[in-house]
DNA sequence: TATGAATGAGGTTTCATTCAT
DNA sequence: AATGAATGAAACCTCATTCAT
């Protein structure tokens, strides 16, 4: 007794753009949120240990311990799985950098930065491999909007921080500033090409990135 | 979208790394000299418009006008052709400093840096987009041993550079200040994950690195 | 580009074909009753607009309101859904060409098929549409015991005509002309394969018809 | 030692539509012409018992002894591999009526039609099962381009005849008498949906698919 | 009884790689 | 040495159907 289905190509998919950006469903009921939460941190070992290459949504499943089926219900594909991943990292980095920053008394733009500086390395303590695999998996799934919109916030805020000490230098380009700032800061903390050597840890690292910062700052 | 798998090969047969090393067959005759030429070649090409995940070994053949076999005598495996890709890319770049470094008067540690960012902003400018595509392919194809060697030699040069000014920072941890120096200049060379605005240009932003940089070298 | 499969249910378990016969449950609730109204009428739109390829549960289920587990309440799988709208329609043509027919003076055979070829129009121009869905539909529901019933009713019907003018060809096969022409007036009224040209409507058509049933009754 | 690739949209394939309407390449050596006979054999077989839902590019590949990409390099998906098939019978059909008429003495209309009429039976004869399966595969396979041509052709063919007796009927409108005709032979020598009762032989079929179609040629 | 989350078998298709010619 | 047909493992994703709530 045959039964028949369409290849549906994705389906133009009234919702625009935001269907691929969060889950097919928000999780509401305790059930699902513990089924997504499996997912996301199944998904999430697979992508450190076998980068974005290696995670099959079948052994995502089997790991998550949940049918394929179920995964494409909150997912609608790996790329979206991966975002999403991505995303929530992006948000407990902020979340973690705000409360880092929050306990301290700033004064003045260099104690900011500092504590940039040191909170960003304390979240990457917590998480490199996790962030290193999202940020290897950041080109491969498309210049995905949100993640396009949170690089730009990220840069927003040091150039927000940087206008209200316009004072300071009056006549230069904060944009050139930030730019080189956020690119710098960013792979000195998240590890670019160049792996840290082996000796060298956190706070002699943040120290002298600060330095880098200040030295500039000071010589614009 | 890319979608990406693991090909486990039916068994490595303890070939080990070397085997993916080099190509096969060094082209000693210029016929098969032509024929690596053209593979390499088409395969850049590829890589710049489809990505390492949307280059294929049957699309190479094609554009190069060989056989899928034919790819196979100079090129042991995928991984091994873009390798083989990144290599070269390596290779120009570091000839085309010398080159423009040769050209040059250089007095001073802070000159020789200047004329680093601006060559490397240059040969930049000169494949920028099959440079972005070897990059993101590197982690892709693995921590290969030649490259994780040429990223060593590139900050091993900078290093030399600091070395033979020591008299100038009698205690600093030169290891560590390459390190800085290194991951900065490199982001802000290539592009990281900010991208740099389109009023930035060549000239304005490598003052800018220069700057970053001297002021630290001065800080220190 | 419809694809299709089996879909093999893990175990048949011996229910043997009445199952799927009728809705599993008759509904005799008014509120049943519009249940299942309110499904057969999304599953037909759908099945229009989809064919039985595209028609999912899912869908059907959204469509008509309800969940997918309330489907199956009514209807054990999908191939008793479709059977169910062809079973629909085939009453709604029969009701709707007595009807036609009752508001005739048929006095002779030649009026009768005049009037059995009109009212067929007619109910085709009603709903055409889903006549050809459910048409092109019937192949993939299997020969249904009840499908084939209504056929052999309906072919029933005309031989019974040709029975009461017996005397007019008395040693003539029947099964035969009944054959022939059921054949004949159904591909001719439900666009067989070859559709009908945009010039012809349905007067000229019918026309036609009758006068190829006459002329074949004639030459008997 | 990851490999990736794209899941490549079926490509814009430059091709056009011929793209689908033929096999990939078009098998020159005799080793490939057998294995693309094995491959549309294999399919044939399961598209008669299986149908177009039940026939599985897997079972096909099985079936003709050959892996499953090896049918894409003849094949791009199912879809074209089933209209190959029906392509395939239609021209082996017209093939036949062709040979088969050339052996007669053809007069006048009524005999052209009779030895149409006996011809289309007698290969409905020798391979009506296949026939069948690719008349219900033809709505799922879409309205193909080439398809429509041929039923076009048919149409034509018939069309032709009858204007070459034009003299017969002057007022006519023969495109109105072609469409009937078309339809009514079709059904009737094709099964359709009301299947031929088990006592009704080829010969006597004809002679009342002939007998109906003259008396209607006359009744004009 | 209704719900809708979950299932999971299985379909189509790709592409790195091999090997007979 | 070159060819290119053939391989075949495996990936992604769907959807009819079930069942805990």
């Amino acid at each position: 007794m045959p039964a028949t289905r369409i290849r549906r190509r994705p389906k133009p998919s009234a919702t625009g753009l935001p269907g691929r950006l969060k889950p097919r469903k928000s999780p509401k009921q305790s059930r699902s949120r513990e089924l997504v939460d499996a997912i996301v941190e199944a998904a999430s070992r697979i992508l450190v240990s076998r980068g974005f290459d290696g995670l099959t949504m079948q052994e995502v499943a089997t790991v998550a311990g949940v049918s394929p089926g179920s995964l494409y219900q909150y997912f609608p594909d790996k790329v979206s799985l991966v975002t999403q991943i991505i995303e929530a990292q992006s948000q407990r980095e902020l979340k973690f950098q705000l409360e880092h920053m929050a306990t301290l008394e700033l004064s003045n733009l260099e104690s900011v930065v500092a504590a940039l500086v040191r909170s960003t390395l304390a979240f990457q303590r917590s998480e490199g491999p996790l962030m290193r695999a999202t940020l290897s998996a950041m080109p491969l799934v498309g210049h995905h909007p949100l993640l396009v919109e949170r690089v730009r916030q990220a840069s927003k805020g040091l150039r927000g921080l940087l206008e209200a000490h316009r004072d300071r230098w009056p006549k230069t380009d904060l944009e050139l500033v930030t730019h080189v700032l956020v690119n710098a800061i960013h792979s000195l903390t998240h590890d670019g090409i160049f792996p840290r050597p082996p000796t060298l840890d956190d706070e002699k690292l943040a120290t002298e990135i600060i330095r880098l910062v200040c030295s500039y700052l000071a010589a614009l």
